[in-house]
DNA sequence: TCCAATAGTTTGGTATACAAATTAATTATA
DNA sequence: TATAATTAATTTGTATACCAAACTATTGGA
């Protein structure tokens, strides 16, 4: 049953990417460039390392997202002046406009996906959700002190 | 609400691999590998095609999953005599014993995740996590015939 | 028999995930 | 202060994921 949980949550995952990619596709994004937009849209002139936390990725990955991001033009770096090392980056002009739009795919695409589903199995389900979700960080966090 | 639903879908899934990422990494397998391996383990057999409707995944990136399984020795593929163009795929002698191993890690790997969860609110857990799938299924079979 | 369909591989392109090495700059310390 | 240890960030290499298109070999129907 167990085993079951972690195949359905990988499913689910799949499908919510497939499914936000075909709605981002005429934005010219993909999903993964979004959340990250999403991010520096909440906080101008934060650093790459400040989002590795905030969203728990990889270093090496998300550099790559923040370059791709940068060459077609949806944010902009500056470097930093009291930390040669870092860099502070800022959504570029029009992109909080593209945040917004993606906000309005969202949620109509979310209320879709909650279709039949009461109120309160959704919120238990949240509960439930987030109690996995700590198991399994500390699970890794033991692994990694290993 | 349902938005953090989405997010937290997401980052079980990517620590689920994670976590099983980690665990697999000393018997020199991938999760996408073990994933691919487990169902030829249940079907002898099996064709690519059919693992592909099984896994719903992409042939081009089955294809290469599976050529590494042979690399490896994981698996061995038969020409099929009836149907030239199909091969039938095999895991190879060891392999079961791997299945088995990593059936083993899984299972005290998902003991530690559920942890601290009432089997009834796990029960339910699943019931939405279902509704949500097939909701998710609908969804993008709207969008593929639209 | 010829054509359309099918199974599977391969190629090319883009993006992601992750580990490990590397670069450049900063801070700590002997 | 010169050097070592850190730190921010990028790069490199491998494996995925996905898409589209081309290609091979084979099959089945007209």
């Amino acid at each position: 049953m167990v085993k079951e949980i972690c195949y359905k949550l990988n499913k689910s995952s799949m499908l919510y990417k497939r499914l936000m990619s075909k709605h981002l596709e005429r934005l010219n994004i993909t999903y993964a460039q979004l959340m990250v937009l999403r991010v520096i849209d909440n906080e101008p002139g934060i650093t790459a390392k400040e989002i590795l936390m905030q969203m728990d990725t990889d270093k090496a990955t998300l550099s790559g997202v923040i370059s791709r991001l940068e060459r077609d033009d949806y944010i902009y770096r500056v470097q930093n002046e009291k930390d040669g090392r870092v860099r502070n980056i800022y959504v570029s002009e029009g992109s909080e406009e593209l945040c917004a739009e993606v906000n309005v795919i969202e949620e109509a695409c979310m209320r879709d996906l909650i279709a039949g589903i009461p109120e309160q199995e959704a919120e238990s389900f949240l509960n439930v959700l987030d109690k996995f979700i700590a198991n399994q960080v500390r699970k890794i966090d033991e692994k990694d002190h290993a």
